[in-house]
DNA sequence: GTTAATTTTTACTCGCGAGTTTAGTTAACT
DNA sequence: AGTTAACTAAACTCGCGAGTAAAAATTAAC
């Protein structure tokens, strides 16, 4: 990156079109970017910032100028990320069944796509972040939940609800339900990616998803549907949505 | 000027606690304590061996002959904390229901226990030293996985397994089965403690996990039973297993 | 083309903490 | 007694990383 300024000590900036106030923001965005490559590789202690000047191709005194100190760096580097992520978490929620159609393979389907942004290398990486500066950063965790989770775990209630006030699910506390839906297709995830430090094996991922899923609509799944409502469909280890169709009662 | 600082030399380290020195080896388990305290209120990176050395009532050559180096300090710590952590939390399954008798709150307040122990300070301590260092210690997560974890699924599984066996629950996969039981009864615990940096709020908490068993045995309960299985029992905010006798379709 | 502005760079200060060394002290063992 | 082994206290080494100051270069303005 910025190879053109390799030349010695010509620099040549290259501050190309913009006339506009300030000339050199594209520097913030590489600092940021670099910094959030070394902060998720390194954490927040063992990253310095010359390692961070280094791969963001620029001289430490120049992040000071951008960014106040490393805390202010962190802080930035980390709502940055989590803005993005519990934004691409919504937007997989965007597309929500509202009737019992096909219900199962496509909750599976959003839900794959939610943990795959979990399991995701920057995912992963911001929780661990959060989870290891929790201490000394505890206004992080706050912030990242307002921002984020509260607003994924809204909008997957209010989808929820809008499937339960049609009769499709037999949800009581929307709110819950959201919560429990991501506990259960999520609560494999640590175990699988060994926090976030090995590449995720697939086709586990999908096995443990599609388990969640299946526990949430038996669970869920009004008792007095007629047609079998969550269609087996992607049948694999668990789905066993054949005793949802009840045995005689005794 | 440094012969009379010599001279004071002689005096001053005479005449400590006479009491000072109790036991001989049991200095292990007081720097071993320190360590566990200093590590979980700081973190690795910032916990300081003289901070250690001083909490535990020891010099600092004594912690660097009795363990390694700090780093070999801080994997003592977190195994022994894991194991004991687990152990803990196998002793709250030791109780476990073998029939539907009250199995709701019988569950519930397994399940009330297993949580207080990862949501008591040194559980959530020692789950954010875990993730914290993740990037540093790869290999602790195994262990401690290895060693508390798979333990705690096995003894879970096999206990749901027992009930499935006896008609009890409807349950395909008992390891699938125990993970999904104790995602749901502790999925909201990050939240409800600020990731550890909180005290817990009991009522809230209280209610999480009875949500969630009630979840876990609306999905599992067979349908042939004949009166409501999931007895109201410990009736809170959540439980409304009301709805478990159907509710009105819109 | 020169000047004045702001970046960037190079090189520095400064503090902190891990690990070690030394000397002196207490307690146990024979 | 005398010897040995564990422990303490204090000073020291050493490296590393955050933050800063002043020089150097580049750009924008005139």
């Amino acid at each position: 990156m910025v190879e053109e300024t390799k030349r010695s000590t010509t620099t040549t900036p290259a501050a190309p079109a913009p006339a506009a106030t300030r000339g050199r923001i594209d520097k913030r965005r590489a600092i940021l970017a670099a910094a959030e490559a070394v902060f998720t590789r390194e954490g927040y202690t063992l990253a310095g910032i010359d390692a961070i000047a280094a791969e963001a191709g620029v001289s430490k005194p120049t992040i000071y100028n951008h960014l106040g100190g490393k805390e202010n760096l962190f802080r930035t580097v980390v709502v940055e990320a989590a803005i993005e992520s519990s934004g691409r978490i919504l937007a997989a929620l965007e597309v929500f069944p509202t009737d019992a159609e096909e219900l199962h393979p496509r909750l599976t389907a959003i839900a794959h796509r939610v943990v795959q942004c979990q399991a995701g290398e920057k995912g992963w990486a911001l929780q661990r972040l959060v989870y290891a500066e929790a201490a000394r950063f505890p206004d992080l965790y706050d912030t990242i939940r307002e921002g984020g989770t509260v607003r994924i775990v809204d909008a997957l209630a209010g989808r929820l609800a809008r499937l339960a006030h049609g009769g499709h699910l037999d949800i009581d506390d929307p709110v819950t339900a959201a919560n429990q839906f991501l506990a259960l297709i999520s609560g494999d995830l640590p175990t699988l990616t060994a926090l976030g430090t090995r590449p995720v094996d697939d086709a586990a991922l999908h096995r443990a998803v599609t388990a969640g899923v299946t526990t949430f609509l038996r669970a869920f799944t009004p008792r007095a549907q007629s047609a079998g409502p969550p269609a087996p469909g992607t049948g694999e280890g668990a789905p066993a949505s054949g005793t949802l169709t009840a045995p005689p009662r005794r």
